[in-house]
DNA sequence: GTTCTAGTTTACGTAAACGTAAACTAAGAT
DNA sequence: ATCTTAGTTTACGTTTACGTAAACTAGAAC
């Protein structure tokens, strides 16, 4: 029998709560088994709960996720959906690098914001000291 | 005399409304000089705004970019401010890194995606294949 | 002088993504 | 048996980041 979670043991382990959850199931983004009234979560079910909350780090909203993993669900999608979807990606892969681009210079605005911090709060401290651990 | 703007060439330079740009500006990350009523936005302002813009791409609450845009800004801060603000950009830069290795994998993920895709919709097209993509 | 054309203020509305509280259930532990 | 301890459903509330409409202003064009 293979792995299976609660639902706050995934809670836990991906640090958000139930309710997160539970309002990904009723945006039909997850479908866990049910043993009685109690969900229960394969491996499957967790590696796309990771999935979402990888997109939403990226800014993709659930929908948009739910339209991208759902490619991975069995049941038949006519060529006109896969085309859609295929553009849909597309897109996306063009946003991603422009993110990845966002994030280079982001990084280096914080590196800098960060050094003149670092030497103000340098000065302020020893406020004779001529600082000069600015070693990157 | 420096370049100036008006609220609608930034709207249309980041394709974004002027109701958000007002809008920023009543959540005080802007403020820029009037003459009359009339807001008139320097250079500044537009790099400003980029800055915000680009946070927002990267996730960034408006309060978040708030916080980190104030380091350019005149007024002085005490130690205890310049602390706080070094700590939350060495947070912010960890959770670039971060999205830095979710953007490698989620380009992955689209790029397999799309392959999977793309022989779909070349099974689909000569219609004659008895599908069997079910690998795992 | 009036008619466009931006621009402005004020204010209520809205979608997404949950938070939170209430009331209930079911399985173990004591 | 009852008391915890998850887990569940239902439903209203909340925050962020704007959308949208109404009513007004001010300069430019005719």
């Amino acid at each position: 029998m293979s792995e299976t979670y609660t639902i706050s043991e995934l809670a836990r382990e991906f640090a958000i709560t139930t309710r997160t959850i539970r309002y990904y199931e009723d945006e039909t983004l997850l479908s866990p088994r049910r043993k009685g009234q109690q969900r229960i979560y394969a491996e499957k079910d967790r590696v796309l709960l990771k999935l979402i909350l990888r997109g939403k780090r990226l800014g993709f909203s659930l929908n948009e996720s739910k339209a991208i993993l759902s490619l991975y669900e069995p049941g038949g999608s006519n060529r006109h959906q896969l085309q859609t979807m295929l553009d849909l990606l597309r897109k996306k892969q063009a946003s991603l690098r422009l993110r990845f681009e966002d994030i280079e210079m982001m990084q280096s605005y914080l590196l800098e914001a960060e050094e003149r911090i670092s030497s103000a709060l340098a000065d302020d401290l020893g406020n004779q000291a001529p600082n000069s651990n600015n070693q990157n």
